[in-house]
DNA sequence: AATGAATTTTGACATAAATCAAGGCATCAA
DNA sequence: TTGATGCCTTGATTTATGTCAAAATTCATT
């Protein structure tokens, strides 16, 4: 079953709700269908709900002023976004922007906040996801300010292996451009860094598809971030 | 009055709860001292409870195999932090030491879970600490993937401006080196930075006492980040 | 005041990655 | 088949910032 009730009722957020809470909240949710390019919401934006994706794909970035972007997240089925405004008072810190077809809950502020304090485990959900993406930031910090390019890249694909439970080949989800903006660089970068690890025997790269030649040399790279010459 | 039951009662974290909930909180918490130097604990400790500074100041970062030092947050009086593991169920991200002499509460996450479970206001408080922890981070990420160093530093002494409420004289109260580290760079590299900004009129610095000498220069060079060259 | 340790500054140099500019290669509609 | 559009790649060059080494300054402690 592909209905928002079900996806709702197996996310993260929302697990272990009994299935009349549910029915609530998709009693006080909005659905809108989202297409690729398309605003969510703008940085700045007062934010006076949130969102959950029940299916597409969603990112989150900011815009540098001489328009280098920046993704903080991707968020796809059954994932929360937009939740700092509704604890912070504040607004939107960032954009939110359709990349695949699909569609979107909205929750109401108001509505959601007094869910939480009849439903202290909703509250303890959202707080693990909370936590969840504190952790998240804490790795993408380390990366841009400690780590280069390959390592990312490879701590990437690294991730992705254990996400997509393959470990010798994996399927990007996304494309290299937004790959580039994930990771903190350009496109350009990006495809020169794939080519060298191709050079080196440690991927080969077919359109999306990457196979993972080297894993001890992928770990490597990750780790100390050092690639040999040429 | 600078006991720990006055800063707790006026913390972001437990404001507004009455005052025996406070002393219920004082009952399990443990108080340590804390010295410049020391870990309180390191990246990858389970984490089975949290802290909170009661006076002196923690600095909260990450090492790269080469050693170098990115702070993620510097907290003092009042500001809680390693709540993460408490909600996620995993360890530490990162690391956190002493920087100037103090000490810290430390709160077991099992009577934390419990009180929260409780008392709804605390679950809000604290969902609202970590929302902003999230966009001082979408901060830190903006600042190192899509702004240059004098861009950084420029928000950093605005950001302190209004902190401290002075707009036209800031006293930093890290050492220059532990500024670098806040900022993604090295001290050599901020030491030239202000070197810089000095000559072009933007400031003057004595030690520790910055003052701020072209406001809108400085608001220009934090969102553009471009320098006038020599 | 004097010694030593830590912090900060300076200079010369190396380098990762961005920029600029162009070209290739798909995919899709007409 | 043709053109158009978006995405990716490649090459030449520039640039911001890191590295290494040393000097200068500040700070703390005897």
């Amino acid at each position: 079953m592909r209905t928002a009730k079900k996806i709702l009722a197996q996310s993260i957020l929302f697990a272990g709700l009994p299935e009349a809470d549910i029915e609530a909240l998709l009693a006080i949710a909005v659905e809108k269908p989202v297409t690729p390019g398309e605003l969510i919401f703008s940085e700045g934006d007062p934010g006076n709900g949130f969102y959950v994706t029940i299916e597409g794909l969603i990112k989150i970035y900011k815009l540098s002023t001489e328009g280098k972007e920046q993704i903080l997240h991707m968020f796809g089925s059954g994932e929360p976004f937009g939740e700092v405004p509704v604890f912070s008072g504040r607004a939107f810190p960032a954009t939110a922007e359709g990349v695949k077809k699909g569609r979107v809950l909205f929750f109401p502020r108001r509505a959601f906040r007094d869910l939480i304090a009849r439903n202290p485990s909703v509250a303890m959900n959202m707080l693990g996801v909370l936590s969840q993406r504190l952790r998240h930031f804490t790795v993408q910090v380390e990366n841009l300010s400690l780590k280069e390019v390959p390592a990312r890249l490879a701590g990437y694909f690294l991730l992705q292996a254990e996400e997509q439970n393959s470990p010798e080949r994996i399927t990007l989800n996304i494309s290299k451009g937004h790959l580039a903006s994930f990771l903190g660089t350009i496109p350009e970068t990006l495809s020169r860094m794939l080519r060298k690890m191709n050079q080196q025997g440690l991927i080969s790269v077919e359109g999306r598809e990457i196979r993972m030649l080297d894993r001890q040399g992928l770990e490597d790279l990750a780790e100390f971030g050092k690639m040999e010459n040429e």
